[in-house]
This record gives structure tokens, sequence and C-alpha cells, in this order.
DNA sequence: AGACGCAGTGTTCACGCTAACAACAAACCG
DNA sequence: CGGTTTGTTGTTAGCGTGAACACTGCGTCT
């Protein structure tokens, strides 16, 4: 033990400022570009750092500024390509932005898992949040958690005291609605998403006000859970109906479903049958038959999502634009047509 | 000025010591469950606790500790489903051993947009990593700039010197090729993912290996890089070829572009040609016909990766059992029948 | 009865960093 | 040419917590 080995512990700034001959607090106003550093002595700085592979301690520095320069994530299951594009945007954006992301997921909506990822993300040293979540409760949770902590919701829904970046879910709706009965549908099957998301229900008065629009009458309301599954359930519902010439599923999974029901009830898409679905997944595009859906630019959320919550962060105060929804648009494939006769 | 507003800084554990009457130190061990507290001296401060809302410093807890309690992910394009599923699956057991998770995802696999991500997860206070990326520069970039910090990869093949989670590969994709030759197809064709993914390389073998073992010829080998489209270009390639009746594609997602090629070009899956995947997407069971292909238990292999993790971070010493790869099961579905004659 | 152990609690220090202020030289001004 | 500014650097004081150590009072042992 007369020997110690030389501990392989991170080095820190005293060390940097010892082997450049300088104080601590010199290397600490070379790292944060402060001005009325000699480029001389900055330059004797920065090859120490180099030589020593310093990095500066971040819960240190965290410690002392009051700002973490971290943001929470609380995200609805993550498999789903919405929320894994909409966080995938808001994390690049972080980066660009300076910012690291700590994630907290729901597996599923009931309130004790959503009581679960808040109360984690609450312990956190976050400067702000984004909730992708549809349901009001967890960004609520969140409030009363940690009030006074910035916060932005985004894909959920709008009207709440909570700023939101959203895509226009009752205009990409209508846009798919209109689509179908402009090809000469009596009217439009919907199936619908979970009653308790905002986005299904968005989806559900757009699908609504199209068909009173067009004075078309409105077929009872299915639902599903967004899973390729329930749509297939709703769609075993609907096949042995010859009425039904089109039907619009709220998600692109659902409308897999009821296309592949038809399908084994023997009812042709589009030729017996128009899906529209909604989300525009890249498997949409090589469905067979190819798959109409409502284009969601998940990207754009993310990214204008961020911009808010570090706008909200910095801002001297409550100056921040209320944002306008993103559009959505519509992308005709093969799976709607006019119906047969 | 004369009035000082109560500032709504958040309580510190003083303030919840002076509400109890107690110094901080005592609160400290009634947080960290130190015996040797009086129960009416506890109770007294979890009521402080309480009233003040208060919730411990994680900056000032971690630098004192030298721990963060939060570990980082760097994964490749989360809105795959097998990546998307794996880090869902590790965010849930970090939450229940008490581990946050902060996120650095690339957004494709060049040298530079490694380096983005893993430098920014390097400035990060993380306890340890996981690597969710197919190419071993990812984990020793990291291991370059931070060493020393405990690392475990995911889905990333074996051999390196990085303790590693898989699923097995080879085994999966030697299922996929005895499964269509045990059907009575002369060969199989294979479509490959990009030639630097490690678990694209072992799917090769796997497929080579069943090849040799059954005496067939290997043909050519296309490559894709896991997107539908590249799927889509390949199956056009293989449509006009009458030998063609066997594929097994790398991924679900190319396989479906293979389906789509195929339909195209009027060659009918199964009937002409058997189609197998990889990955077993939500979306398989639903295509038309539904997708024969392999599964993946990505959620062992996040639950295994991130136990992997913990024990390298607490273990004494290297005493980290070295995992087996985890199994994969073939889901036979429509896709996959006898040839025609 | 005096030494000792132990439960329960308080005091002090250190973690690594930034902010505030102090110190000093050189340059500038009238 | 003395006083003041300006540029550059060092010194000190926290940020909020946990660990180490000190202290008190009470019961136990010899």
């Amino acid at each position: 033990m007369s020997i110690s080995e030389p501990a392989a512990r991170p080095a820190v700034m005293h060390d940097v400022a010892r082997l450049a001959g300088v104080s601590h607090q010199t290397v600490s106003r070379v790292l944060n570009g402060h001005p009325n550093v000699r480029p001389e002595t900055r330059d004797r700085v920065l090859k120490a750092i180099r030589q020593l592979n310093y990095r500066p301690n971040a819960l240190a520095r965290g410690l002392v500024t009051r700002r973490s320069r971290t943001i929470g994530v609380i995200s609805f299951d993550t498999r789903l390509f919405g929320p894994a594009s909409t966080l995938l945007a808001i994390e690049h954006a972080a980066r660009s932005a300076g910012y690291a992301v700590t994630i907290s997921s729901l597996a599923n909506l009931d309130a004790a898992s959503v009581r679960s990822a808040v109360a984690a993300l609450a312990g956190q040293p976050v400067d702000g949040a984004i909730v992708i979540a549809p349901r009001e409760g967890a960004a609520q949770g969140l409030r009363d958690l940690r009030p006074g902590l910035p916060l932005v919701a985004v894909e959920a829904g709008y009207g709440g005291e909570i700023p939101v970046v959203s895509v226009d879910q009752f205009g990409g709706a209508r846009l798919a609605t209109v689509h179908l009965l402009s090809l000469g549908h009596r009217t439009v099957w919907h199936i619908a998403g979970p009653a308790d998301w905002l986005e299904a229900r968005d989806r559900v008065e757009g699908w609504r006000a199209a068909l009173a629009d067009a004075g078309a009458a409105a077929p009872p309301l299915l639902r599903g859970d967004w899973s390729p599954e329930s749509g297939y359930r709703a769609g075993l519902e609907l096949a042995d109906n010859p009425d039904v010439t089109a039907v619009f599923a709220a998600n692109d999974q659902m409308a897999l479903g009821v296309m592949h029901a038809f399908y084994e009830r023997g009812r042709r898409v589009p030729a017996d049958v128009s899906i529209v679905g909604f989300d525009n997944i890249p498997e949409s595009a090589f469905l067979i038959p190819s798959l109409t859906t409502v284009h969601q630019d998940f990207d754009e959320v993310g990214r204008r999502g961020l911009k808010l919550l570090v706008d909200t962060m910095d801002g001297d105060s409550e100056r921040v634009e209320k944002p306008d929804p993103v559009p959505a648009g519509l992308v005709t494939r093969q799976s709607s047509a006019p119906p047969a006769h």
C-alpha cells in the first residue's frame, strides 16, 4: 500500500487549472466563453483540457446555476409510430439547443401508470417537460407535483391551460371523410380510437362535421384501441353489411385490421369497399392495396414543441406565441375509389 | 419593495429540518432509510416533507454521492419497432430499479451522427449506458470519451469486448430458412440488411448455414436498408425470375416491400412465392397474406440489458454473468407454403 | 460506582462548479 | 503627473446534499 495507484478518477476543473498554471475560475471563464481572457491564456487552458480529457461536471454546474439543461418527456407507448417520431424530433431539436432529454414512458393509460411516470419525472432535475400523451391527466399531474415547471403538451388536442402543439386532427379527419364522399360514397363509417384520447375525439368531430356538411347520415360509431386487432374486430362487424362502402379508420394500424377482415370475408378493397387511414406510417404505401391516409408531420410537431418549451423556459415573461396547428395532408393511394355502381 | 413576496422557490432540506425542529442531517437520514431515528422524529420529518411538498435535489445528491442514478441509452432510429420496443423495456426496467433514462438517438448511422450522439451522452451525468446500435463504433466511441463508464450493448451481435445482450439472430435466420426448405423449396433467396449492421450479418450467416446444411445452392445476396422501399426494389429484381420460389427478408418491412412488388408483377404469395420476414412487428399478422416471420422478444432483451448494466454498475468486480442469447421463434402464417408443383 | 457501549442527534466538511468581489497592472484622461 | 478606467486574473462564498465525526443521555457490565 506504500505506492498508491494514480487513481483513474476523472479530472476536475482544479486539475486543469493547475496544469495550465491558472486559477480554476479562469478555466470556468474559458469554458463559459467569457470575454476578458487573454487569448494566450485561453489556449493554455484549452490545451490542458484536451490533455486531461476533462469534461465539466454537469451536476456541480447545475447545482450552482439552478438549471440542469435537461428536459423531460412523458410519452405514451413509444412503440407507436406517432409518439416515436415525435420523440425523435424533440430529442434532435433538444440536442441542437443544448439540452439533454430524460424520458418517462407510459405502458398504458390507466391512472396508476400515468402517476408512476409523472412521479418518476418529477423527481428528475429537469428545466421543463413535454408531454406526449393524449390525456390531460398526465400534464396536470406533473403540474401538481412540480408547480412552476415549464410545460408543453404535444399531440394532445386544444383547449386546456397548458400550451399545446398538435396536428390539426379535426381538419385531417375532415379531409379523409370529404375525400370519400367526393368519390361518390353515400356515407362514411368511422372506426374511432379510445374515447378518452383527445386525438380520437377530434377525429370523430372532423368526421361528423364533414358528414353534416354533406348532408350525409352518420352511421353508428365503432371503437378500437389503435391496434390492428381492434381494427380487425371492427372490420368483421362491418364486413357483412352491404351498406358499408367506405370506412375511415382513426389510424393506419386499425385500417390494416379492417382490410384484413374484409379480405377474409371476400370483400374487395377498393372495388367493394374503400378504406382510408390516418398517420401515414411507412408501411402504408406498401400494403396491398396501398393505403390512402392522412399524413401527420410528426417531425414538425416535435420541433415546434421543443421550440415552444425553450421559449417558455427562456422567456422573460409569457411573451410566447400561441402556435397554429400543424396542417394535415391527404395522401391518396389505391385503397380508396368510387363505389361499385 | 418593503414587503418581499414569499419566493416560490422549492423547499430544501434545511426548510424541512427547521419545520420539524431537527437538523438537516436527520432529514437526510429519514430520506435514506437509516436506522437509529426515533419513530416519533421520523414522523415529524415526514409530515414536514409532505407539508412543504419537499423533494430532494437530485443534483446535489448526485454531486456528493458521485452517482446520478441515471443511465444513458444511445439508440438507432427509435421509430423502428425493434429499437423502440427495446428502449421501452429498458426504460421500464430502469424505473423499477430506481434509475432515470437519458436518451441520445441517431438519425442515421454515419460517423458524424454517431459521434454527435455519443458526445452528447458523454457530457451527461450518467452512471452507465446501454447502446442499441448495430455498429461497434457507437459503443467504442463512448468508451473512448468516458473510460470506465459501465457499458452494455444490446441487439448488436457478439464478440466485441463490450458485454452484449441480443436475440439469437443466427438461429432465427436459420429457423426461417429451414422452414422454407422443409416446405419443399429448392433454395431460398435472401434480402439482407445493410452490410455494416451486425444483425444483418448474423442473419446472412444463419441463412447460409441452413442452405449449406441442406446442400442447397446459395443464390446471390440482395441488399436493402430495412425500409419497405428497399424491399420493394429488391422484390422487383426477383419478380421476373421464375426460379425464385422462396424469399427470406431480413426484416418484416422489407418483406412487405417484396410482397408489394410481387403483387404488382402478378406473382401470388404464397401460391407462386413464399415469403418470410423477421421481427414480428404488430402489423405482420394482418398483412395480406399474413406474414410468416421470426419473433424477437425485444422486451426480454431490454430487461436483460438493463439487468446486466445494473449488475455491472453495482458489482464489486467483474462477477457479472455472461448472458446467453435470447432465443428467436418462428411464427408460421399464410405467406409461406409448399412450392406450386 | 465508574467505565463502557449504544441509540439518537447535531456540527462540520467536502463534492465541483459559478458568481461576486477583490487585486493588480497597464492604459488613459485631463 | 495623479486619478480613474479597463483588462485580466485570483480569492472567497455559496448551491443542497451525504459522510464523518462529535456529543449527549441512558442502560449495562465489572
